[in-house]
RNA sequence: GCUCGAGUGGUGGAAUUGGUAGACACGUUGGACUUAAAAUCCAAUGAACAGUAAUGUUCGUGCGGGUUCAAGUCCCGCCUCGAGUACCA
């Protein structure tokens, strides 16, 4: 009987899919384990190679779990909001869902046809109703939600306007805006409602605020950072510039420090922490007050160098700064207002490529020493960013490099306040060989006292404290798309008022452009249905909008992260119609085991969702407060790109060895038209596209030889492989084992098909152990010495490498499994049952057929995983390696009984020691027993 | 610039606590089967030198040092590539 793998392959997922094997149930004695991936945005192209990766990986383990005997929840869904399938719409007047349906249908196909044993009854979509319901659900709980400090928790808003009713807001420790004012019990409960509401948007989790933003008039739309290019727009070229806009954002920064300290107890990647923790970016330091000479405010800065204090010689503010217009003189006034402008029109970029351009302008003001009362210079420069700290330094240029630059540049003194350092050329920012000179009560002290000493006498003097400045900002969340969640949101007289959660979802209105209108408003501004009536609770025409009962609906929509940071607990209770998931699901599956997924979501994705997660864990709606507890980075696949070299001006391809004696040009060719040598089938390149048709080719020794590239994967470089394909001609099966195969999970690697036969060949090597040409040859004879050992040591292989995900070597495990049953001619089920399981969750299809044709009626995919048993790979004696100096000559046979002094013993005698040592006698012999005899001399 | 990761045959890669470098696979070469090809099977395959050969010697894990009986692995100093990040006060 032959291996037919399509035939197999089409059965199994059938019965899989029949059978509902691989359904996760949320009641079980088992216990749990909960294997994820990162879903996947269903893009147009479908999946290449690059994409299954990460999926069977997780699946390997999922599999290998329920050998193991475990409930396993193992989840699949689209991340099906987002911009490629709005674009397309603006394109083609296509409603989005329409596209993302199909878009998810393809997506389907091609993952049922590798095999994965993913529960589909558990399917979400974040751009589903039913999901996006509770994701609307989650913004209402954070509007509702403020975060008290001394808790160190969010707790309900309700219990925050109790404190405001019974004693104002000067004793309450929130994390809220900066411009708060102090008011008592009894003028809170003189502030009108607008007042009162305004006020609350100041410390709830999510609120609006005026963000700037990247405003493209041209386009009548807000770009993302990597949408602009040298200043302009990547789409047509326009011109974009910053503007403030009222946006909702969302305070995260009140998790910094959780978030920072829940990454210690994670098993994530150290690189991935890393990022984490710099983009959270804790500094330790002090807020100081300078006075302003001649005004009633103060500037306020942080610094991480209080005790440099006495080397402040100008401050430096952003050139955004509100204060900057009411402090510059009427003779600084315009070259303070020209350098604003020109700052406004330098996109982030821009400012962030030129680094060594110095500039700024001096605005006629000075501020005041708090200790030496001396008057200081205040300058703007646009290398102090307004959205980090307070927007202002007190620049010391001796200690810091751009303060230091900055004085020179502008011809500002500088102050040498360190002992024994020259700092003429450049700043000295050695905090611990610090040594304070110059500086009045902290002379002669080192950076900590120093630093301890100057916070003590801010606090007294009322002018600073310590502090601890972060580096992450509140993270914007209003997107001027058409594609997203819609906010379950509406205003009242300007101020925003949720929709109560019982008439969620508030669906996606129908538009007739998915463009902005014309108006500049985001493209839900293009719905006629899009107002809400308080009355009857519903999503009613704009024309009824009267501002008693019927209001104007929200015009943003969510961003792409919002769906993407509670999915995975949706997973556990996915068609909970009452509830975003039970508490019982919850309480049972808790967190998220294995987490596998890129590192590119390091700072985007993977934060926000600890964030919610935390947020929800707050509020008790879920029992922990980290969700994965592990967590793998899979590396990409890279594509080996083909190319053929046409002289330039001419119509004629010259093969890769002779391109040097032309002058030509490298063409991307499709990888589908080149073999496993480099040789391009011509034909089907001539074929490729008419002004190919007649082309000629020049040959090397009858061939086309093509160039070779190692290059991201991608259409446009020609050089996509697709699963598809290799499964129609391979199998499924050989697809897994090679993606396993390639190397480290967690490294990049290009993706070649040359080494794809070695793997399809190991599948019907395995196939002949259980059949040959007339049937099943497996007896019931008891194995033989040789093939138990085989067996056990192939069993405590495949068991610590899938530990260590360590999938790579446990292929080549098997391989030589088989290559050694091959070799001892074994058919015996006592060997050929358990390697069955043991491959299984690797090649699952044909494991499944061969445990079939054993006469298993059950499927394989919870049978029980072989236990490993040392005796069958004691030994009785070992080869060792005999090295003189280090180097190994020879090798010799012996009992593994024998003590260090017999085996010396037998090793002098031995007439190649004899012979290596030339009549000299060794110095030293080292024998480890088991291991290795080196002999020294 | 900073942070992290990685450099091993023609190729992908393996190597436990420092203990036989190159497992496994591809490719290549030779052979068997075949009218032929494909498929399959068998053998050889890090490099250099010597030898008809068995075999032997030397070199060899990015580079230069060091520790050790023994280093791909540990330590010090560099180089190259990749990823992330960026005027963070």
């Amino acid at each position: 009987m032959k291996y037919n793998f399509n035939e197999i392959e089409a059965k199994w997922q059938k019965y899989w899919r029949e059978n509902k094997t691989f359904k996760a149930e949320n009641n079980s004695d088992k216990p749990k384990y909960y294997v994820l991936d990162m879903f996947p945005y269903p893009s147009g192209a479908g999946l290449h190679v690059g994409h299954p990766l990460g999926y069977i990986a997780s699946d390997i383990y999922s599999r290998f779990k329920r050998h193991q005997g475990f409930n396993v929840l193992h989840p699949m869904g689209y991340d099906s909001f987002g911009l490629p399938a709005e674009q397309y719409a603006i394109q083609t007047g296509q409603h989005p869902a329409i596209t993302t349906e199909a878009n998810i249908t393809r997506y389907r196909e091609q993952l049922d046809k590798i095999g994965f044993s993913f529960d589909w009854s558990r399917e979400v979509r974040t751009s589903n109703p039913d999901y996006y319901k509770w994701t609307q659900w989650i913004f209402i709980q954070l509007f509702n939600s403020w975060y008290n400090v001394d808790a160190d928790r969010a707790e309900d808003i309700a219990r925050l306007i109790s404190a405001f009713e019974v004693a104002g807001n000067a004793q309450v420790n929130a994390v809220c805006d900066d411009d708060v004012a102090v008011f008592t019990a009894a003028e809170w409960n003189e502030y009108t409602w607008e007042e009162k509401q305004s006020i609350l948007l100041k410390y709830r989790l999510t609120y609006l605020a005026e963000t700037e933003v990247n405003w493209c008039p041209a386009l009548g739309t807000v770009l993302a950072n990597d949408e602009i290019v040298n200043g302009v727009s990547e789409r047509g070229g326009h011109p974009v510039v910053r503007k403030k806009m009222m946006q909702w954002s969302m305070r995260i920064t009140a998790y910094a420090q959780r978030l920072l300290d829940g990454l210690d107890r994670l098993d994530w990647p150290q690189p991935l922490k890393e990022s984490q923790t710099n983009w959270i970016g804790r500094s330790k330091g002090a807020s100081v007050k300078f006075k302003i000479d001649g005004h009633d405010e103060f500037i306020e800065v942080f610094t991480t160098r209080p005790d440099t204090i006495f080397g402040v010689t100008f401050m430096t503010l952003a050139p955004e700064l509100e204060l900057v217009k009411a402090i510059t003189t009427a003779e600084q006034k315009e070259a303070v207002e020209s350098y604003i402008e020109a700052t406004a029109k330098r996109s982030e970029r821009d400012r962030m490529a030129d680094v060594k351009t110095i500039s700024g302008a001096f605005t006629g003001a000075y501020a005041i020493h708090p200790f030496t009362e001396e008057k200081i210079p205040i300058w703007i420069g646009d290398y102090v960013l307004a959205s980090y700290g307070t927007g202002a330094v007190m620049a010391v240029p001796c200690g810091d490099q751009r303060d230091h630059d900055f004085a020179n540049h502008f011809n500002i003194p500088i102050k040498n306040i360190f002992e024994g350092v020259d700092i003429t050329e450049e700043a000295f920012a050695d905090k611990d060989n610090t040594k304070i000179a110059n500086s009045d009560f902290i002379t002669g002290l080192g950076f900590k006292e120093a630093t301890q000493l100057v916070i003590e006498r801010l606090e007294a003097m009322g002018q600073g404290e310590g502090k601890i400045n972060y580096r992450l900002r509140d993270a914007v969340f209003s997107r001027q798309r058409y594609w997203g969640e819609p906010f379950p949101v509406y205003y009242k007289n300007g101020i925003p008022q949720m929709i109560e959660a019982e008439h969620l979802p508030i669906r996606l209105p129908e538009v007739e452009k998915y463009l902005p209108t014309e108006t500049g408003e985001p493209p839900l501004g293009n719905a006629n249905v899009w107002a809400w009536d308080t009355d009857k609770n519903e999503v009613v025409s704009n024309d009824l909008i009267d501002n008693e009962t019927v209001f104007p609906l929200e015009l943003n929509t969510m961003p792409g992260w919002a769906g993407s940071s509670w999915y995975f607990n949706r997973y556990m209770d996915a068609i909970n119609e009452n509830e975003f998931a039970s508490q019982e699901a919850l309480n049972y599956w808790k967190d998220v085991d294995l987490y596998i997924g890129g590192s590119e979501h390091a700072t985007g994705h993977l934060l926000y969702s600890r964030f919610w997660q935390k947020f929800l864990f707050d509020r008790e709606l879920l029992p922990v407060d980290e969700y994965a507890k592990k967590l793998i980075n899979q590396g990409m696949i890279l594509g080996t790109s083909a190319f053929v070299y046409r002289v330039e001006g001419e119509n004629k391809f010259v093969s890769k060895g002779l391109k040097n004696n032309y002058k030509v040009q490298a063409i991307h060719a499709d990888v589908s038209f080149v073999n496993a040598s480099d040789e391009l089938d011509v034909e089907a390149f001539k074929n490729w596209r008419p002004e190919f048709k007649d082309a000629e080719f020049v040959y090397e020794e009858d061939k086309y030889l093509v160039g070779r590239e190692v290059e991201k994967m991608s259409k446009s470089k020609y050089n996509v492989v697709n699963p598809d394909d290799i499964c129609e001609e391979y199998g499924a099966d050989t697809l897994r084992l090679y993606e396993m195969f390639l190397g480290p999970l967690e490294q990049a690697k290009p993706w070649n098909t040359a080494g794809i036969t070695g793997v399809a060949g190991f599948l019907k090597k395995l196939w002949r152990l259980y059949f040959d040409d007339n049937g099943l040859v497996v007896t019931d004879n008891e194995p033989s010495k040789e093939s138990l050992k085989t067996l056990h040591k192939t069993i405590k292989k495949a068991t610590e490498d899938v530990a260590n995900f360590s999938f790579n070597t446990s292929v080549s495990g098997f391989m030589i499994a088989v290559n050694e049953l091959t070799a001892h001619k074994c058919h015996e089920r006592a060997i050929l049952e358990p390697l069955a399981i043991l491959i299984s969750p690797y090649a699952p299809h044909i494991a499944e057929e061969l445990w079939a044709s054993l006469g298993h009626a059950e499927s394989i995919s919870t049978a029980k995983w072989p236990e490993f048993d040392e005796k069958h790979l004691v030994e009785s004696s070992k080869e060792y390696p005999v090295s003189f100096n280090g180097k190994m000559r020879f090798k010799k046979e012996l009992p593994l009984d024998l003590t260090k002094e017999e085996i010396e013993k037998v090793i002098m005698a031995d007439e190649r020691t004899q012979k290596q040592l030339n009549g000299r006698t060794p110095k030293k012999v080292i024998v480890v027993p088991g291991k290795i005899i080196n002999i020294v001399g």
